[in-house]
RNA sequence: GCCCAGGUGGUGGAACUGGUAGACACGCAGGACUUAAAAUCCUGUGAUAGUAAUAUCGUGCGGGUUCGAUUCCCGCCUUGGGCACCA
C-alpha cells in the first residue's frame, strides 16, 4: 500500500521543517499575561545516552508547551546541559580522554536523540555548564555570595569519599555512603568553602506556603530545614567561669536534668582540658569517635561515653551539681554540641542513664488524678478530674471500667478506703458515688498498689499518693449503651501512650504503670509537670512558656529557634568543575597586625566589645591601639580624625576596626592617609548623609559629611561591613549603599544585643582574623578551567598542578597570592541555569533585567523527586539571594513544580544494566516512531507514578496511531452526522480538561475511544477530522502535521487555536437513569433529559423489574440525583 | 523508631463533590481472512451459580456512619518512599 503510515519518513520530514523554519524560536513580543515558561530539568549528558526517563520529562513538557501555544501563549522552552561533574572526570582517569572531549561528544549524542523525539525547544538558546561563557556566571554567582557574606572558608569535619577523593555535601551522602560510588564516607578535617544557606532557613521555609508544588515535596523540604523551637540554657561549671550552653526543645523538663553530655568534637572539651582529671581517658574516647564512620555511629545502638571527672555542671534552676559526660550520641553539628540530659523523658538519655547507672528524675506525669467527671469532648483533662475510665479488653472482648482507689489513709483526698472496707468494696462504693453505676463486678486488681507517681495538686503537698488500679465490669444490661453514650460525651482517658484511641487496652495500662514505677521505661508523651517547683501542675506548653520567661528574666537562657539545615559545602578537590574565583595568601593568614580600634558615639576606646576583642587579639600575638576620642558626646568627625592622624601611623600592617560613628571617622581617615591599610572592619557603621538626616542633633555637623568614597576605596582592598539581622540603629539600605561605594563585603550577623553593644561578639573577632583571602575582580572573570591537567586523583586538587592556571598570579595580584585550586560543586551550576536560558548570549550580565522581568518566574517545572532537598532548595536559595541583592523582583523561581515518576523495566525493577532490562528510547523511535514513544509514555499511567514498561503496550499505541492515519480514507466533505459531532465535542471537552491538568493518560484513552468509534463509521466529515487532528497534535505532532498538510493546509498546525468544544453539540436528549432499591442498582431506565423528578419516579415505579423488588413493601423514601440515579428505600 | 504516600480484574490503570466499580490499553479465549504464520478485523473477558434472563459476592483486612462507601470515620495488616541518636 502506498499510503501507509510511515513514521520514520514523516517524522524526519517534520523535524527538518521545524528546524528550517525556526518554528519554535522564542517569541519576542510577550507580556506577563501571555508568557509561559516551561522548564524540563537540566540533564546530565551521560555517556550512555538518553534514557526513557528523559524522554518522559521532555515529552510531558513538550505536550504541555504545544498545548499552551495553541492556547495562544508565548512559550519559552529550552534545553541545556549539566555538563560538569564527576562521571566525565572518572572516565578521563580511566581512558585518558579529556572530559571536554567526552562531554561534547555525549552532548551531541543527547541533542540528536532529543531532537528525534520532536521536542519543540528553541535550540538557539541551548547552554552547557562547562562552557566558559556559562561558568563565568557561575563564578560570578559565587562572588555575589562572597560579597554578601554568604560564602566563607572554614576548617571543619567534612564528608570525605575515599573512592572519589573528594568532599561530599550532606545531600550527597546516602546512608553513610557516597551516592555515586557507594564508598563509605569518613569524616575528615578540611578547609572548605561553604555557602551560608542557613541564613535563609526561615525564608526558605516560609516561602513554601505559597507554592504550587506537590505537598509531599514541600513537607520534605520543611523536614530538611528542620526548624525547632526551644531555648538555649546556660549551665555554669562549678569552680570555673566557663559555661556550657545547650539547646533544648523541652526547657520545661529542666528540673529533671540529672547530667549533661558534650559531643566528643566539642570545643568546650578542649577549653576545659586543664581541669579535666581524666583527660587521657577522655582524649582516647575522642580519638575513637573520630575513627568511626557515620555508618558505624548509626548502626551502633549501645550507648558509649566517658564521664568527665574534675568538673561538674550546675543546673541553673535548682543549683544542683550534676555530672558531665562526653558521648557520641550527641552530635557536634546540631545546636551547641552539648545537651542537658533528662533521662526520665528522653529515650536516648534514658538508655545512657541506664548504662551508666545515673539518676532518673521524673518531672512529667502522664495523667492527672482527681475526683470529678472526665472532661467534655474537645476539652483537656484537668487535675480536678478523676482517673476512671472505660477500657476495652481485647482478650475477653469486654468493655470494662477502670477505677483508681486511693489507699493512702492520710492523704488529703476525697475517697479512700474507709475503715473495715476491702479494696473491692471501696472501689464499688466509689463507682456508685461518683459514676452512678450500680451493678459492677470486680474483676481484678491491675498494677501495683504501691506508690504510683501520680501527682495530686493539693496546696504545697508534694506527697506521692498511693493508688491501686482496680478493674470492674459493668453488668448493667445496657452496659454497652452506657459505654457508648459516655464516649460520645467524654473523651477517652488521657493517657499518652494510647493517645487518640477510644479505648485503653488494659494490658497497656498495667504495663505502663509497672514500668513507670520501676523506671524501666521513659515517658515522652504529653502530661503534667511534677517535681518541678514553680512549674508544678502546669501542662507542658504552659510550663515551656513559663520557664523561658524565667530564664530570660534571670539571664540564664533565652528563647531560640534551631534549624537542622547545615551550610552547603561547595568546594570539590576535583578538576571538572567551575573554578572558585578566589585568591589565597597563606602568609597573610599568619602575619601579625596592628589593629586600630575606632569607637563610636558616646563610647570609649575599650567600650562595648573592644576590651574583650583587644584581649583576644593580643592573645593571638597582634598589637592593638585604642583611643578615647575627643568630644565623644557631640563628635566632630574632622576633630576625631585629626586626633588619630596625630597619634597613629596607618600602613599595610594596619587593620581598622570601627564601630558605629567610627565609620565616618574611618572614611575621613582613609581619605587623608597615603598608604593602603590591610583591612577595614566596619561594625554597624554610620553612613552619611543618611544617618545625619535622622540623628542631626547627636553630632557636630560642622563637618561636611561628604566623602570621596572613590578615594576611600583605593586605600584598602578588603572592606567588610558587619550588620545586624534586625537593624535597630543603622538600616540595611544604608549599609547596602556603603557596600556599593566601597565594593565591600557585607556580613549580616545576629548579635546578642542591639547595635553590636555586647561585650563579646564572636562574629567581629572572626572577621578581624579573616585574612589572606580575596576575590578575583569581576572584570577578570571567567577564571578559565585549564586543559594542562593531570586527572589522577590524589586528594589534592588537580588544578594545583596546572602550569597555565597558576602562572603569573603573583605578578597580577601581588606577592604571596595564589589561586584557589578547588572547583565548585556542580549543583552550583544547576542552581541558576533557568536564568541563563532567558538570555544565553549576554556577556555583560547573567541575564538582562528586561528578560528577567519578561519571563520569570518559571510557570511550569518538571523534574525528579530525588532533587527535592538538593537542587530545588539551592535554586530557591539562589533566587532569594538575587532578590535581596536587588536583581529581581520575585523571590521564588518555580511557581508550579511537578515530579515525573520512574519508568521501571518490564520486570517492574529499576532499569539497570545489571538486570538487563534497559529500554533505549532511540530503539523505540527507530522501530515504532517518536509519536508512538511519546503517546505510549504518556499513556502508561499518571505522570507522577512509577510504572513498568510494557512492550506490548507500545504496540497498542502504534495500532491507535495507525487507525488515526487510516481514518483519512473516510473523509467526506459533504457528510455530516449528529452522533459523530456529539462524540467529537465530548472528547474535545475531556481532552482539554485533562491536558490542562497534565492527565495525559486519560486524555489518550478518550481519544482512543473516539478513534474506535470513528473506525466503525462509514464516513467522517472533514471538519470533524480536523478537530480530531488538532486535539491529538500536542501528543503526536509529526503524524498530525502530516495529516494537516494532506488536508491542504500550508502552515504548521503548531499555532492553530485550540478547538473549543461546542456545548450545544454535547446535549443528550435521552439519558439513562440508574434505579436503586435499598442502595442496590436493579435496573436502568431511559428518559428524556428534560424529564422532571415526578415523571422519572412514575416511570421507575411502573418498571417491571422495580415492581418485583418493591412488591408488598412500603416505600419509605425516594432520593433523586439529577441525571444519574433514583434511589428507592423500602 | 518517626513521618508521608499507596493497596481496585491475569497486567498497566479509570471512576466528577459519597451516586451504575473496572473506562482505555495489554494479555487471554473463540471466530473471520490465509495453504500456513504474521498482520488486520469481529466477539467475549472480575468471581461464583445458571442454557439464559438473573442472582449473590467483590476496590488489602475488621468495624462504623449512610438510602447508597474505592471515596468519609475508627482500628489493623501490608507495599513503596523520606528522615533517622536533630536534644
Amino acid at each position: 500500500m502506498e499510503n501507509k503510515y510511515n513514521p520514520q519518513k514523516i517524522e524526519k520530514k517534520w523535524q527538518e521543517y521545524w528546524e528550517k523554519n525556526k518554528t519554535f524560536e522564542t517569541p519576542k513580543k510577550v507580556s506577563i499575561y501571555n508568557k509561559f515558561y516551561i522548564l524540563p530539568q537540566l540533564p546530565y549528558p551521560s555517556g550512555s545516552g538518553l534514557h526513557v526517563g528523559h524522554a518522559e520529562v521532555y515529552t510531558a513538557c513538550d505536550i504541555f508547551a504545544r498545548y499552551q501555544r495553541m492556547k495562544e501563549k508565548k512559550v519559552l522552552q529550552v534545553i541545556g546541559w549539566d555538563s560538569f561533574g564527576l562521571p566525565a572526570e572518572n572516565y578521563a582517569i580511566k581512558t585518558n580522554i579529556h572530559p571536554r572531549i567526552s562531554t561534547d561528544k555525549a552532548i551531541d549524542n543527547f541533542r540528536s536523540q532529543i531532537k528525534s523525539l520532536g521536542i519543540s525547544v528553541d535550540w538557539d538558546r541551548e547552554v552547557g555548564a562547562h562552557n566558559s561563557n556559562y561558568y563565568k556566571w557561575t563564578e560570578w554567582f559565587f562572588l555575589l555570595m562572597y560579597k554578601r557574606g554568604l560564602a566563607y572558608r572554614k576548617k571543619q569535619a567534612v564528608n570525605w569519599c575515599e573512592g572519589c577523593k573528594t568532599v561530599l555535601a550532606n545531600e550527597q551522602v546516602v546512608e553513610g555512603k557516597c551516592e555515586r560510588c557507594e564508598t563509605e564516607v569518613v569524616q575528615k578535617e578540611m578547609e572548605q568553602w561553604y555557602l551560608k544557606i542557613t541564613d535563609y532557613a526561615d525564608k526558605l521555609l516560609q516561602g513554601l506556603d505559597n507554592l504550587d508544588w506537590p505537598e509531599e515535596t514541600k513537607k520534605r523540604q520543611k523536614d530538611w530545614i528542620g526548624r525547632s523551637e526551644g531555648a538555649e540554657v546556660d549551665f555554669k561549671i562549678s569552680g570555673s567561669t566557663e559555661k556550657i550552653t545547650v539547646f533544648t526543645t523541652r526547657p520545661d523538663t529542666l528540673f529533671g536534668v540529672t547530667f549533661m553530655v558534650l559531643a566528643p568534637e566539642s570545643k568546650i572539651l578542649q577549653n576545659l582540658r586543664k581541669k579535666i582529671e581524666n583527660w587521657q581517658e577522655v582524649e582516647k574516647y575522642i580519638e575513637k569517635t573520630k575513627l568511626k564512620t557515620e555508618l558505624d555511629r548509626q548502626i551502633e545502638k549501645e550507648k558509649t561515653g566517658v564521664e568527665i571527672k574534675g568538673i561538674k555542671a550546675i543546673n541553673p534552676v535548682n543549683n544542683e551539681e550534676i555530672p558531665i559526660f562526653t558521648a557520641d550520641y550527641v552530635l557536634a553539628g546540631y545546636g551547641t554540641g552539648a545537651i542537658m540530659a533528662v533521662p526520665a523523658h528522653d529515650e536516648r538519655d534514658f538508655d545512657f542513664a541506664k548504662k551508666f547507672d545515673l539518676k532518673i528524675k521524673q518531672v512529667i506525669a502522664p495523667f492527672r488524678v482527681s475526683e470529678s467527671d472526665p472532661p467534655k469532648k474537645g476539652k483537656k483533662w484537668t487535675h480536678r478530674q478523676a482517673v476512671e475510665c472505660h477500657v476495652y479488653d481485647k482478650k475477653t472482648d469486654k468493655y470494662l471500667f477502670l477505677k483508681y482507689v486511693n489507699v493512702n489513709w492520710n492523704a488529703v483526698v476525697t475517697g479512700g478506703i474507709e475503715e473495715n472496707e476491702t479494696l473491692e468494696e471501696a472501689g464499688k462504693r466509689e463507682i456508685l458515688e461518683e459514676s452512678g453505676y450500680k451493678n459492677v463486678k470486680f474483676i481484678r486488681q491491675i498494677g501495683a498498689s504501691k506508690r504510683v507517681n501520680f501527682y495530686h495538686p493539693v496546696k504545697d503537698d508534694n506527697r506521692k499518693l498511693i493508688f491501686t488500679p482496680l478493674l470492674f465490669e459493668l453488668i448493667n444490661e445496657e452496659r454497652e449503651k452506657i459505654v457508648e453514650e459516655e464516649l460520645k460525651i467524654h473523651q477517652p482517658l488521657w493517657l499518652s501512650l494510647e493517645e487518640g484511641k477510644k479505648f485503653v487496652n488494659v494490658d497497656n495500662v498495667v504495663d505502663s504503670l509497672k514500668d513507670l514505677e520501676k523506671n524501666n521505661y521513659c515517658f515522652a508523651g504529653d502530661g503534667v509537670l511534677i517535681n518541678s517547683d514553680f512549674l508544678n501542675d502546669l501542662d507542658i506548653k504552659e510550663a515551656q512558656e513559663k520557664i523561658i520567661e524565667f530564664l530570660e528574666e534571670k539571664g540564664l537562657g533565652k528563647r531560640k529557634i534551631q534549624y537542622k539545615l547545615r551550610d552547603w559545602s561547595v568546594s570539590r578537590q576535583r578538576f571538572w568543575g567551575a573554578p572558585i574565583p578566589m585568591l589565597i595568601n597563606e602568609e597573610l593568614k599568619t602575619k601579625k597586625y596592628n589593629y586600630l580600634f575606632i569607637h563610636g558615639f558616646s563610647s570609649t576606646g575599650l567600650g562595648n566589645f573592644r576590651k574583650w576583642l583587644k584581649q583576644e587579639l593580643e592573645n593571638r600575638g597582634h598589637n592593638v591601639t585604642t583611643f578615647d576620642l575627643p568630644n565623644t558626646d557631640k563628635p566632630n568627625v574632622i576633630e576625631q580624625t585629626n586626633y588619630i592622624l596625630n597619634n597613629f601611623n596607618c600602613d599595610e600592617n594596619t587593620i581598622i576596626v570601627a564601630h558605629s560613628l567610627g565609620g565616618p571617622v574611618t572614611y575621613r581617615l582613609l581619605e587623608k592617609i597615603n598608604k593602603k591599610v590591610a583591612k577595614v572592619v566596619l561594625v554597624d557603621p554610620v553612613v552619611f548623609p543618611e544617618f545625619v538626616d535622622r540623628e542631626r542633633s547627636a553630632v557636630d555637623t560642622s563637618d561636611s559629611f561628604k566623602f570621596d568614597f572613590e578615594l576611600v576605596k583605593n586605600k584598602c582592598d578588603d572592606f567588610v561591613i558587619l550588620g545586624e539581622k534586625n537593624p535597630s540603629v543603622i538600616f540595611r539600605k544604608d549599609l547596602e549603599y556603603l557596600r556599593n561605594v566601597l565594593d565591600a563585603r557585607i556580613v549580616i550577623t545576629n548579635p546578642t544585643t542591639e547595635h553590636f553593644c555586647a561585650f563579646e561578639e564572636p562574629s567581629i573577632l572572626e572577621e578581624c582574623l579573616l585574612l589572606g583571602i580575596k576575590p578575583i575582580p569581576e572584570k577578570d572573570l571567567p577564571v578559565i578551567l585549564p586543559d594542562d591537567v593531570d586527572f589522577k586523583p590524589t586528594g589534592q586538587s588537580p588544578l594545583n598542578y596546572s602550569k597555565s592556571f597558576n602562572e603569573g598570579i603573583e605578578k597580577k595580584y601581588g606577592n604571596g597570592w595564589k589561586r584557589e585550586p578547588d572547583t565548585l560543586d556542580t549543583f552550583m551550576c544547576s542552581s541558576w541555569y533557568y536564568y541563563r536560558y532567558l538570555d544565553p548570549h549576554n556577556d555583560k550580565e547573567f541575564a538582562s533585567s528586561e528578560m528577567l522581568k519578561k519571563w520569570m518566574p518559571v510557570d511550569f517545572y518538571l523534574g525528579g523527586p530525588e532533587h527535592v532537598n538538593g537542587h530545588l532548595l539551592y535554586a530557591r536559595f539562589f533566587t532569594k539571594v538575587l532578590f535581596d541583592a536587588g536583581y529581581i523582583d520575585f523571590d521564588e523561581p518555580f511557581k508550579v513544580n511537578r515530579h515525573q515518576g520512574l519508568i521501571l523495566g518490564p520486570d517492574s525493577r529499576k532499569m539497570s544494566k545489571r538486570w538487563g532490562n534497559v529500554i533505549n528510547p532511540t530503539d523505540v523511535v527507530n522501530e515504532y516512531g517518536a509519536d508512538t514513544l511519546r503517546v505510549y509514555e504518556m499513556f502508561m499511567g499518571p505522570l507522577e507514578a512509577d510504572k513498568p514498561w510494557d512492550t506490548n503496550g507500545v504496540k497498542g499505541v502504534k495500532r491507535f496511531l495507525e487507525k488515526v492515519w487510516n481514518l483519512q480514507e473516510k473523509i467526506s466533505k459533504k457528510f455530516s452526522s449528529e452522533e459523530t459531532d456529539k462524540i467529537i465535542h465530548k472528547t474535545l471537552k475531556k481532552v482539554g480538561e485533562d491536558l490542562e491538568k497534565m492527565q495525559f493518560n486519560t486524555a489518550i484513552a478518550k481519544m482512543m475511544e473516539l478513534s474506535n468509534f470513528l473506525q466503525k463509521q462509514e464516513k467522517i466529515s472533514e471538519k470533524n477530522f480536523e478537530l480530531f487532528i488538532l486535539m491529538l497534535s500536542p501528543l503526536a505532532p509529526h503524524l498530525t502535521e502530516e495529516l494537516w498538510q494532506k488536508l491542504g493546509h500550508k502552515n504548521t498546525l503548531s499555532f492553530e487555536n485550540w478547538p473549543l468544544f461546542d456545548p450545544t453539540k454535547i446535549i443528550e436528549n435521552k439519558i439513562l437513569i440508574a434505579i436503586q432499591i435499598n442502595g442496590k442498582v436493579r435496573t436502568n431506565i431511559e428518559i428524556n433529559s428534560d424529564a422532571n423528578e415526578s415523571e422519572i419516579e412514575k416511570k421507575a415505579l411502573a418498571d417491571e423489574n422495580v415492581k418485583k423488588w418493591i412488591e408488598g413493601k412500603e416505600i419509605k423514601k425516594i432520593i433523586y440525583i439529577k441525571d444519574k440515579l433514583l434511589s428507592i428505600v423500602v
